[in-house]
DNA sequence: CCCTGGCACTCGCCGGTCCTGAGTGCCAAG
DNA sequence: CTTGGCACTCAGGACCGGCGAGTGCCAGGG
């Protein structure tokens, strides 16, 4: 049904697609690649694909344009991933590597994609929940008011005021922290909320409410709530040629964290490079497309990075960047 | 050389196009404000505030536009600030009261402020400099690598990995954290630099390349490098209308902590509202006006919030909505 | 059966022209 | 100093026509 020739021809306007963003014609077609045959004869492919849904017309008489559709089978079947040049490696290297923790990694990550991808670029935190506690600390803030501090072993550090029912001093403090770090250390935190009720047997009666209400809060907020946190880096890259219906609606949904964590969420949790593409994003975001990979040591992902543009995006090189950048970044973060 | 009158003049013409966005004619601006005079006259005073500089007209035959000029007179002179509506101020309450810590409180405030606008909203975090160190944890991330946890008084928990010069086991890290948190306990961040010098005597031989280790990182990465933090949302709230050279140019700026730093800077760090109006901005973001206000509790502020909007701006409201949400942040802050 | 050249047709874009209307500046009179 | 009158300017919208890129269809040829 597509011969070689159609996909062929596709492939080509695709790709001329992506790099003048006009639709493109059969004469064009021919001359800037070399198929060997005539107009006419690409005309007649261009129906057959139009007639399939790979392309569309966006008023008679002008060239076609690939749809959603086209694009999908575009990345699927016809084009690779570019890799990078030596230089961009080694660029991506040496500006990773001085990161000094995990904010200024997420955050050089962030601008790296950015930047070398000339897109919009959205990195997650590492997911708590598939993290480990690795120390818990407790800073007195006032009688009844703790300040919880969360670090784990992927380098994130949370912090969240307690109230706990009774008062504590510093002696109490020590002890809980004392226990609770005992209690939780090296425990994911996925399962804090399954052995929660194994507490009472490790403090004595006295520290019971204020050790729960503790737990209660790494439970609640850190947990259950799922915190997960997006960044989002180099809108300024988003050019209102590539929206019909203007930036502000692609601004607004990337100021919705909710909407963020859907799009990343629905590219699955595997660690390769994924796109989504138009439509596929929900109502909102039909514009754009999302190349996203997962990221983290291991062989399920601790997180996703990606970098979101128009469907009418460079796949092979954003595919390329977004895998090299995701490779690294595991790197960086197993090192540390 | 401007009467009454013509100060009236400017100051309708201001409010016109602030609502409309279109150039403001004489016959208009007699309709809609009641000014007892003809249009002539009307003409005659235009064409003075216009030699003054206060206004322009794009092209002959259009009506007046105010210069920045214009707007800083309107600012200054001719408005007040208009009060929130009750139901306004109890929104802020409530909104910000459900805050359960200062990235929290920072995230609605920065929220809160782009809503109740609909301009860019800007919150600076509480200066590190200006806020005093309330305790200090170190966790062994590696044999020579600790995590450093700085929290101050006005709750800002600031994180960076520190490498020792030498190993270091979980007794020394306890002392280390017991020694430090004394010399530092209550000690403004400022200062931390110019009192280096006394640490040699607190500690012993041994751990005095440890603890400069830390301290060093104290003070170059946290004070040196005055690491302000700057938060931004509402950037959909920009219209392309508003901007002749595009979003784009305005956008990167927001991107960019250094140029929103400078920008808060030059307002001043008195507690008031404050306007800064188009080219006063610098070249890059000569099209926008900021309206901010330093918050904290105390004489002087900890930080600066604002918005950033077109120049062509409802700054009564504006500087309504800011200074009231600068009033409330300063208070929940002081509470906690 | 597929490719090809030819041909008539479509229609968005570009540039020119004209017109309208809002707005102005100037002036002379009150 | 204010006012009505008046001539003038000019941006923007409507209209028009030609150009050209691109198409679909068809008949002929390998």
């Amino acid at each position: 049904m597509l011969d070689d020739r159609k996909l062929a021809v596709l492939r080509a306007i695709v790709e001329d697609f992506v790099s003048t963003n006009e639709p493109v014609g059969s004469k064009s077609l021919v001359d800037r690649h070399n198929l060997d045959v005539s107009p006419a004869t690409i005309r007649n492919d261009m129906a057959v694909l139009e007639e399939q849904g790979f392309i569309v017309q966006p008023h008679t008489s002008a060239g076609r344009v690939p749809t959603d559709q086209g694009y999908r089978l575009f990345v699927d079947r016809l084009s690779g991933i570019k890799p990078l040049s030596t230089a961009e490696r080694r660029a991506i290297e040496t500006f990773l590597a001085g990161a000094y923790d995990l904010d200024d990694v997420v955050l050089r990550t962030v601008r790296l994609l950015a930047q070398l991808t000339r897109q919009v670029a959205v990195v997650q935190y590492p997911s708590l929940t598939r993290s480990a506690v690795r120390h818990i600390e407790l800073v007195p803030l006032a009688d009844r008011r703790l300040l919880l501090v969360l670090i784990t072993d992927t380098g994130r550090v949370e912090q969240r005021t307690v109230e706990v029912p009774g008062k504590i001093g510093d002696d109490a403090i020590s002890h809980l922290r004392a226990v609770l770090n005992a209690f939780l250390d090296g425990r994911k935190l996925a399962d804090v909320a399954s052995v929660v009720a194994e507490l009472p047997a490790k403090v004595t009666q006295s520290e019971r409410p204020n050790a729960a209400a503790v737990l209660s809060v790494i439970v609640e907020t850190l947990v259950e709530r799922n915190e997960e946190r997006v960044i989002v880096g180099g809108a300024s890259n988003l050019t209102p040629a590539d929206f019909s219906r203007g930036l502000q609606e692609v601004l607004e949904a990337l100021e919705e964290q909710v909407v963020l964590m859907r799009l990343l969420g629905d590219s699955g949790d595997h660690a390769s490079v994924t796109v989504r593409i138009g439509s596929e994003n929900g109502q909102r975001l039909r514009g754009t497309s999302l190349v996203s990979s997962g990221y983290g040591a291991g062989e399920r992902a601790l997180a996703r990075l990606g970098v979101l543009g128009p469907t009418r995006m460079d796949y092979p090189t954003a595919m390329g960047a977004v895998g090299a950048v995701a490779r690294y970044v595991g790197q960086i973060l197993a090192e540390s």
